[in-house]
DNA sequence: ATTGAGACCTGTCGGC
DNA sequence: TGCCGACAGGTCTCAA
């Protein structure tokens, strides 16, 4: 489930029971996920205290009082399961299939990492000199500075369809297949566009880079909203899992179309997105 | 340099 | 019911 809003969820989810709390216990049931853990990676984090979980993009980072970053990652299907913190006295959770990765927390919070497919990713790189893909991963797209300029300076001659230079998280940072989409219809353009049509020659940006800017900080938070309403029921998405059925945009004929690019699934309304 | 294709994994769903 | 292929919300690497 892990675009960026998900992703943040997550952070606050576990953000009380980790930080200021110390690794107790790590229990590691595999070797690798998506790649190998790091060297050492338990006795890394024993003892370690979590002095603060942030989000970068799809990543959870997690500065550590050794001065290392622990980075998790939750590729397609991982997730995080908490027990504990409240109720020391309950009997430890059962492990279940996927369960590849146990913190025991000084907080008494246990935390279980699950990922099917293991696409997820855990690595500790020192502080201050982030790892390759930190290092060139684009702008935040929920901070104050990103906007309209911001992207068409991140598009100008890209000859790629807009909805693939979206995905490119050096382009902005977080926005995956579904968001992409939602983001795209609610700033009615075209997946299918160049990249390099949201700004000039020049690279200043042409009135479509703000429009999309604005569009992806809604869509992001309102996602980010909803995951705080658990309550929340109903389609959650404009286009998105939508193929065939009518545009949601007021008073548009519209029908949602699904195309492929770069061999994912595109969902758009092909009457108001230009 | 940019771009597309394939790879990494398992689970689920629809069609036969 | 059971089997089989297509597909899934992410990235990385390789070759053109």
């Amino acid at each position: 489930m892990p675009e960026l809003p998900e992703v943040e969820a997550v952070r606050r989810r576990l953000a009380p029971v980790m930080e200021g709390a110390r690794f107790e216990r790590i229990v590691l049931r595999r070797q690798n996920l998506r790649r190998p853990f790091p060297r050492n990676f338990v006795r890394r984090l024993r003892s370690r205290t979590v002095l603060a979980l942030r989000r970068r993009a799809k990543y959870l980072v997690a500065e550590l009082s050794s001065g290392e970053l622990l980075l998790m990652h939750l590729g397609m299907s991982g997730s995080f399961n908490v027990d504990g913190a409240d109720q020391q006295t309950d009997p430890p959770a059962e492990a279940q299939p996927h369960d590849h990765v146990v913190f025991h927390m000084s907080s008494g919070a246990t935390i279980t990492f699950n990922d099917p497919r293991r696409f997820g990713l855990m690595d500790l790189v020192p502080r201050g000199r982030i790892d390759r893909t930190l290092d060139t991963m684009g702008p935040e797209p929920l901070d104050a500075g990103f906007d309209g300029a911001l992207l068409a300076s991140a598009c100008v001659g890209k000859r790629v369809a807009l909805k693939v230079a979206l995905l490119d998280q050096r382009v902005v940072a977080g926005l995956g297949n579904i968001y992409v989409s939602e983001a795209l219809h609610r700033a009615g353009l075209s997946p299918r566009r160049r990249a390099g049509t949201i700004a000039t020659s020049s690279g200043r940006p042409r009135p479509h880079a703000h429009r999309l800017a604005a569009a992806i900080k809604q869509v992001l938070q309102e996602a980010i909203a909803r995951e705080a309403t658990p309550s929340y029921r109903g389609s959650r998405f404009r286009v998105y899992d939508r193929e065939g059925e009518p545009c949601r945009t007021s008073g548009c004929p519209g029908t949602v179309r699904r195309i492929t690019q770069a061999g994912r699934s595109t969902f758009y309304c092909p009457i108001c997105q230009r």
